[in-house]
DNA sequence: ATATATTTGTATTATTTCGTATAAAATTAA
DNA sequence: TTAATTTTATACGAAATAATACAAATATAT
């Protein structure tokens, strides 16, 4: 439906989420209030309830910007690269960038700030779920695909899961401070112990 | 320096700080209140300040509380057990119950809790860095150990790490609600994935 | 007894925070 | 031009929150 009438908004929405997003990656959900939102979306709070509604509402619409993107990163990664390992290698490198990207390492919004938000709000718990139970599925058709062209002997299932928990472990190192080549050196690490 | 005069205390400071420990690990640092953490440790709040200090002490001694029994499991494990594979299945395990023995899996204080709050509170992410620090000696330990009585050819640094990589995943899964038995399984795969 | 020291409990202050009411502004439809 | 619609911006209100002031209570030291 496009809009007809009515004043033009003077926020472009993918910006203003952007913002949104940044925000509540340094700070998590609770420390985060509409005020900072407020200047960080360039928005007056009204607008934002208007056209966001309330912060977890905001906070999980973050989430699935973030996820979608390393939903996009992983899914490239797996169906462009014809060899296994250095396709994984170049994954992890991928989330090592996002993780160590900024002025300070923020690592990942949803693993370093969701899960102390999961309890008190179950729907953010919901969706850590979720995103947990896709990696685990996106882990598993890569290394399926890697059973077909070689031959290799592991349990998809626990394999996957062993693939994530290296992921996971990049995402709270870098948000603890360890430095890109520490990280780098560890995920071909990982990477070169699943497949020896 | 014990106490001579004055009107004696009417909490037990182990168990208050539990109390808070407690409450913490539900709701992390930003979403607890002065007002529910007098309520959970049975204190009025000016008691608090007087005993404790500001929220950020109380979070960070409930820390290290936790992190002290955690610590302690890993070197029981460490110095009793003969075999290390047992051994560490054993320690896996003592985590897990720990991650999952309340009513709500809440997964471990540290991991699931501090990472949000690591960037806004740089001493809270200094207590973070020190205890993947000190894990990831312990598991070195570990593994030098297990090297000396028989011969593993393995990077003992890079290994300890994997081996920490385990534990943060079943942290965050426990946390995501993953049930005891999917944990247990993924930990015995981990442990004969270092080991094959 | 009296002074000293510490904790407790009530009250208070100042600030933050969430969410909304309201009117002005800016656009399209008729 | 007028009516309808949507966004903006200011302001407001209610509740939560952090931290402290202060006096009463309860102990020890002299």
């Amino acid at each position: 439906m496009v809009q007809k009438r009515g004043r033009p908004r003077e926020f472009d929405e993918e910006r203003a989420l952007t913002a949104a997003m940044n925000l509540f990656w340094t700070r998590g959900l609770s420390a985060t209030s509409m005020d900072d939102l407020g200047e960080a979306m360039n928005m007056n709070r009204p607008s934002i309830y208007n056209a966001f509604g309330n912060k977890e509402a905001i906070y999980r619409r973050s989430l699935q910007l973030f996820c979608g993107q390393l939903d996009v990163g992983l899914r490239a990664t797996l169906q462009s690269n014809a060899d296994i390992e250095t396709g994984l290698q170049k994954f992890y490198d991928t989330a090592i960038d996002l993780y160590t990207g900024g002025e300070t390492n923020l690592g990942c919004l949803m693993m370093c700030t969701a899960p102390s938000e999961a309890i008190n709000h179950p729907e953010v718990g919901a969706d850590l779920r979720d995103l947990i139970e896709r990696l685990d599925r996106a882990f598993e058709e890569v290394l399926e695909a890697a059973q077909t062209t070689r031959k290799i002997d592991i349990d998809v299932k626990q394999g996957a899961k062993l693939m994530q928990a290296t992921l996971q472990s990049l995402a709270l190192r870098a948000r603890a401070g360890e430095n890109r080549r520490s990280l780098r050196k560890f995920a071909r690490f990982a990477v070169s112990s699943l497949f020896n």
